[in-house]
DNA sequence: CTTGAAAACGACAAAGTGTCATAAGGAAGG
DNA sequence: CCTTCCTTATGACACTTTGTCGTTTTCAAG
């Protein structure tokens, strides 16, 4: 977690250092970011970032959570529009990760990104602590689309369509297909299951 | 790819160094893996590991592409065993991958092999070369025990048991479950696809 | 104007990667 | 047995990078 001091700083120079982050973490791996690159972009001294992020992890965390945080109101807010919809949603989650312009053009960082989605929100319908009322995304999906025979179905239909949508994204960002491709292979997927779900 | 000086390196010394490798790489991270420590396991002076190695990568390339072929051999084998059943076999992967004495010791470097393995391979089925004898082992699989509507079908099917399979081994690797937890879910997941291909 | 805490700063220690010039080893031929 | 030539071994060193620390500057409050 970054410092007070971090947090004390002027909007101005906040954005600047955090322009900064997401540019050099963009970069590629997280070995690839060089501190010395950030604190020169940002043009800070090399002491002071030390005593904004505890070190090079904790200012990766740090880009990484705002995005992360990002994906999830984006989640909330397709779920909402589509009337509980998750195909429609996970669509729509696909073109977020794969089209918004910052994400895009920094594919290194959305590679973290995904990869910190995987490790902590694999079932991320179900988390209470994402949206600002403590509900759980599972509460706005509408139950009907699918011909479920138990609840515990539906628990493992999402784990299911959040694993192939994150596996098709995570493919476009290595560069093996394009996002155009990967879109037809996810609709095709989800078809499948929803064909299926509706047996 | 190491130099012909590794290769030409008495089996001896040739296994004292991939040891290392291992143990080393096993550790966690990419970024985690020393060099410096790498050579004092294998006894080895530092000039000697940048003749049979370009770099740290080449290095880690070599021994993650050792344990990609095991894996694919393994798949081969189970394939053939269960007389082409895809969904047994998915479950062999799994239990292969978290169970072998090696990966589940150095998960730091299992983990890495999955990454490689997705980046590479995600429609492992289809590649050609990774069996002696050239076949893909899609051709392994047994057709009629999925009611498919096209090939194309099977393809996507693939594709989503792949995925799904991949994705909880990875949630065992990050230690957010359990073996056995992972194992039932992926049974769960499997039965749902299997379920809904047999509409 | 003084004082004290917060923030800024850059030299430096520590550690790690990759290079290079030189030494050692060993096979083959005279 | 000695010389030659090529392969392999070796560790000092150059270079880079991370993270630390003592000092200086800034600024607000008294």
């Amino acid at each position: 977690m970054p410092s007070r001091t971090f947090l004390n700083l002027k909007e101005e120079k906040k954005e600047r250092i955090e322009k900064a982050l997401i540019h050099e973490f963009g970069k590629g791996s997280f070995e690839q970011a060089s501190i010395t690159n950030i604190i020169k972009e940002a043009k800070i001294p090399r002491g002071s970032f030390y005593q904004y992020f505890e070190d090079k992890k904790d200012a990766v965390k740090y880009i990484i959570e705002k995005f992360v945080l990002m994906d999830h109101e984006m989640m909330y807010q397709s779920l909402v529009e589509s009337k509980g919809n998750i195909f429609e949603t996970a669509l729509k989650v696909y073109d977020y990760r794969t089209n918004e312009t910052i994400l895009n053009f920094d594919v290194g960082l959305a590679k973290n990104i995904l990869e910190e989605l995987r490790k902590n929100n694999i079932n991320v319908f179900e988390k209470t602590e994402i949206l600002k009322n403590k509900k759980s995304l599972i509460e706005f999906i509408d139950k009907e689309q699918l011909k479920l025979e138990s609840d515990d179905d539906l628990y493992y239909c999402l784990r299911i369509i959040t694993a192939i949508t994150r596996s098709v994204t995570m493919e476009v960002f290595s560069g093996r297909i394009s996002k155009e491709e990967g879109r037809k292979m996810l609709e095709k997927e989800l078809k499948i299951i929803k064909i299926g779900m509706k047996k």
